[in-house]
RNA sequence: GGUGCGGUGGCCAAGUGGUAAGGCGAGAGUCUGCAAAACUCUUAUUCGUGGGUUCGAUUCCCACCCGCACCUCCA
């Protein structure tokens, strides 16, 4: 089956051939690890993940690559202002490298519990300093890098295209507004760092000996240079947040298609932001976000946002509020219900590759990833006529994708003793038909969060969230 | 200022040139001592507003209103 996917680059939708026909290779930007990653970070890596499962699900081998930006990335995209890893590292006490190291493993701890598929190759930025200074050489010797007092930059007007990922009135556009602040010594007003010479005021903790002094590399230089190391010089599939498309692809692509002469990548897809409605917005600075341990500790389960994720196309905005979580929360623990009542009923898992059902899923994965419309056909197997063993197979099959764990069993929780008093005393009274007394219990045991189902099997109970 | 996106039932959200997926919620029923859970059924003659094209538009075109995002720390 084909896959279609939106090419930022096109604007418009199409259907994705790989450079080696059943390989995909792709490039996604990762965290800068100088704090936590909120929710909003994590859609995006969400619904990269979902692109990864689906490519794998439609037979390709995917190879996946994702940068760990741990220096250069300055507090503004316009090559001005503090390095953020040492800001972090000021704001902590602690070196910029123990910054680094705690917030990667803080992200990949996140990751993981989103169900998020490890990248088959995790690069910091500071272990390819030297491939960053050869490409940097590359377009020294091309002629399209420059030096002023800070730094090498990259001269835009020697490239034609340059802006060709957001679009020419846009880049234009930013010119007008002169909302960027400029750097006089600049030839062009989009001419970007390649090389920060450090200073000695700064006192630097992150820095690196080059053919041009002491300093570190540009942001955008970093992913270039490891895009192109792991996947080469051209690459399928480049991924990232909308943020990125005027600035930091625009210059990946300058750069890149300037030292090699070729296309850089050949999709770029991008997914829309997470936004925060009433609770503000959804950003590192403004202090206060959500993070997925925010949602562990208020008792969600990592996975209902997941799900969350997956109930609005990638490429539409979507809005945080709790009662959308809630609702998300709800529909995990039914689906799992469901499946763990299959696997009672079923044999085995049967699944059928030819079934109007599998192909509406597959179909709807591979139309540029409508993940909501293969969410409705999963329900629609579930609630339909099938046999448990087609439903189970199918579930299971569709986890592949989804995964929400649907196969993982309800997990009982511990509960305290004087509560489990409570329950066993709810239970004489029901026996003895003391339907009063049993009332009651049950009242009780609700207003302290356990909530009570007496089926046919005995008396079951579980923990209300919140 | 530039660029782009959206406005579909109480909420979230797919979708299509031929008359509206799914989930949540709500209502009814079965079950239950009563509940809960589960299951069954019901819940948009209508898709921001006004025009136009068409045999026919929510879907195409134009105008307008409203909301949002990115370009500035962001994924």
């Amino acid at each position: 089956m084909e896959l279609k996917l939106y090419n930022t680059l096109t604007r418009q939708k199409e259907t994705f051939k790989p450079l080696k026909a059943g390989e995909a290779g792709l490039y996604t930007c990762g965290p800068t690890v100088y704090n936590y990653a909120h929710i909003g970070n994590m859609r995006t890596y969400v619904f990269e993940d979902g692109l990864v499962r689906t490519l794998k699900l439609l037979g390709y081998n995917v190879k996946r690559v994702m940068n760990i930006t741990d220096v250069g990335h300055l507090v503004s995209d316009a090559d001005s202002g503090e390095d953020k890893m040492e800001v972090g590292a000021k704001r902590e006490g602690k070196s910029a490298w123990d910054i680094a190291k705690f917030y990667t493993e803080s992200f990949f701890k996140d990751y993981k519990a989103l169900n998020c598929l490890p990248p088959d190759v995790t690069c910091p930025a500071t272990e390819y300093i030297q491939e960053m200074i050869d490409l940097n050489l590359i377009l020294e010797k091309k002629g399209f890098a420059y030096r002023i007092g800070d730094g090498i930059y990259f001269d835009t007007s020697k490239l034609p295209d340059y802006g060709k990922l957001a679009g020419k009135s846009h880049m234009e556009g930013i010119q007008e507004g002169a909302r960027v602040e400029v750097n006089a010594d600049k030839r062009n007003p989009h001419d970007f760092a390649l090389w920060k010479f450090s200073t000695p005021e700064e006192h630097r903790q992150m820095e690196w000996d080059s053919p041009w002094g002491k300093g570190f590399p540009g942001w955008h230089l970093e992913c270039s240079a490891m895009a192109m190391k792991h996947l080469g010089d051209t690459i399928d599939i480049h991924c990232g947040g909308e943020d990125h498309v005027s600035v930091h692809h625009t210059n990946e692509i300058a750069q890149s298609e300037a030292a090699t002469g070729k296309p850089f990548a050949n999709y770029w897809v991008h997914g829309r932001f997470l936004v925060m409605g009433d609770t503000g917005k959804m950003a590192k600075s403004a202090g206060g976000f959500l993070t997925v341990e925010t949602l562990k500790e208020k008792g969600y389960d990592p996975l209902a946002y997941r799900y969350f994720c997956f109930s609005a196309h990638y490429r539409k905005q979507l809005e945080f509020s709790w009662e959308a979580l809630d609702t998300s929360a709800r529909n995990v623990d039914a689906l799992r219900a469901m499946v763990a009542k299959l696997k009672e009923e079923a044999k085995a898992p049967l699944l059928s590759k030819n079934s109007p059902a599998y192909l509406t899923f597959t179909e709807a994965l591979a139309d540029d990833l409508n993940l909501s419309l293969a969410l409705a056909t999963l329900w629609g197997v579930l609630r339909s006529t099938a046999t448990a063993e087609e439903k189970l197979g199918f579930a299971l099959e569709a986890d592949k994708v989804l995964a929400l764990d649907l196969d993982r069993a309800p997990a009982q929780e511990a509960l305290a003793p004087e509560l489990a008093a409570l329950i066993t005393e709810r239970e004489a009274a029901r026996k003895a038909k003391d339907f009063k007394r049993s009332d009651e219990l049950r009242k009780a045991l609700s207003d302290k969060g356990v909530l009570i189902e007496d089926t046919p099997k005995g008396t079951t109970w579980k923990i209300a969230r919140g």
